[in-house]
DNA sequence: TAACGGGATATTGTATCCTATTAATGCTGA
DNA sequence: TCAGCATTAATAGGATACAATATCCCGTTA
């Protein structure tokens, strides 16, 4: 056979639909693609040079997810995240994020405190590199959440959640420009998360889950601004 | 998204994946499917007696929604839901319910209160008939709910909670049959709902809102096991 | 006899083709 | 000129065909 020598069974090999969506999750990221935008599959298709079907599938899921939205025979457009939008996903990032938080709490092993913290490390390095790169900022810091979330074994809560992070791939940007020049933010969120450390070593899932709820108030009133920015930009 | 009036068989107004998902879901509810069925695509589609991509859609959403899930190349499965995913399913309801529920009374008209009241009444008439039917029952309580939830215009959260009340989707058939021959939860149902109507036509959003908590509340402590056994597997 | 490997089979993933629907365009007639 | 209908172009939806991959079975071999 082809697959000759070790690795067995856990090949977790990234289908076409999966890598299609990635790429167009990228270009939000990056503005190639911006919100109200129409996705013509066929466009998009020949652009990544596979064909129409797994293009369709990655729509679909974007779909469901909520980032773009379709009218049959008509065509997908990318979704308009209004101001209101991105506050209701902060409401539901609220009142999700710190049940979680405290679930993992309650399951999490010192080893899985360990790993945490290699994570934080990684983050905090890059953080304060002379020329961060905001993408890679955004992902090292999701994973630093999810990889509490996730200990919480609530795969529908943290599916859930996930989405919610999903939706606001178009502020990413903006978060990483943010910690990028604002050393003060960078600092804010190394101080966040070295307390979510401590509270998970001392076993305080309570004032874990409302540590974390404080700590996305803060973020919701800190980036107003923002994001006001980003929806209104010639203003 | 009423479908009111005719549904015969050419409708071309709801998509075929749409349909195909209602028929899978009828199915689950009716027991013609299982938790742990394994669904072939092709065998689907000869049965309903369209081609493989509508069912492939279907199935999609259904996994996305975390109700089947596909191993690439394999095949996709009914999700098996233990007591554990429906514990973890009524914190997540109790903690977004509520705030619909909340923005739902800050929003309400009084024309919407009648519009509830209306759908009230029809529930009120199948549970208390001589032989209620169960699907019934469990489809005018979840238009009742929504109802409520679509007030708030926050169409994130109200389709979070869409995805919740179709995990349980193998349980409603458990419940129907519970309001068909256990006339107490029925009548506990009915007082919720009454009392919901009632704060709303008083605005009082936080009685509201801790009203639909503690419904929630009061149906999950009728389910046996603790979620603590569960997140702590080993004590 | 048990373990390994190759091939058959089943089923999903992807490509291509055809159809249905919409929206835009243009023609006709008042 | 404009309203209204017919026609057409663009594009999504659906069917079919083909490729890729995993699983299972069976024969070979130590």
């Amino acid at each position: 056979m082809v697959n000759s020598g070790q690795a067995p069974a856990k090949i977790k090999y990234k289908r076409m639909p999966e890598l299609v969506m990635d790429q167009l999750m990228d270009w939000i990221m990056d503005g190639t693609i911006s919100m109200g935008d129409k996705l013509v599959a066929e466009d998009l298709a020949s652009k990544m040079g596979v064909s129409r079907m797994p293009v369709r599938e990655a729509l679909k899921n974007m779909e469901k997810s909520g980032i773009v939205e379709s009218i049959p025979y008509v065509g997908t457009r990318v979704v308009e995240l209004t101001m209101a939008d991105v506050k209701q996903i902060y409401i539901m990032r609220k009142a999700l994020e710190p049940i979680a938080a405290y679930y993992a709490c309650k399951n999490i092993t010192d080893e899985r405190i360990e790993t945490l913290i290699a994570v934080q490390e990684q983050l905090e390095r890059v953080l304060f590199e002379e020329n961060p790169d905001g993408k890679e900022i955004f992902v090292l810091n999701r994973e630093f959440h999810f990889t509490i979330y996730e200990t919480s074994q609530m795969r529908h809560l943290v599916n859930s959640i996930s989405n919610l992070w999903d939706h606001l791939a178009f502020f990413k940007l903006i978060y990483g420009r943010k910690y990028v020049t604002d050393k003060d933010s960078a600092k804010r969120v190394v101080r966040d998360h070295r307390s979510f450390i401590e509270l998970l070593k001392n076993r305080d899932c309570k004032g874990l889950q409302d540590a974390v709820h404080e700590s996305l108030d803060r973020l919701v009133s800190g980036l107003n601004e923002s994001i006001e920015d980003y929806i209104h930009p010639n203003k």
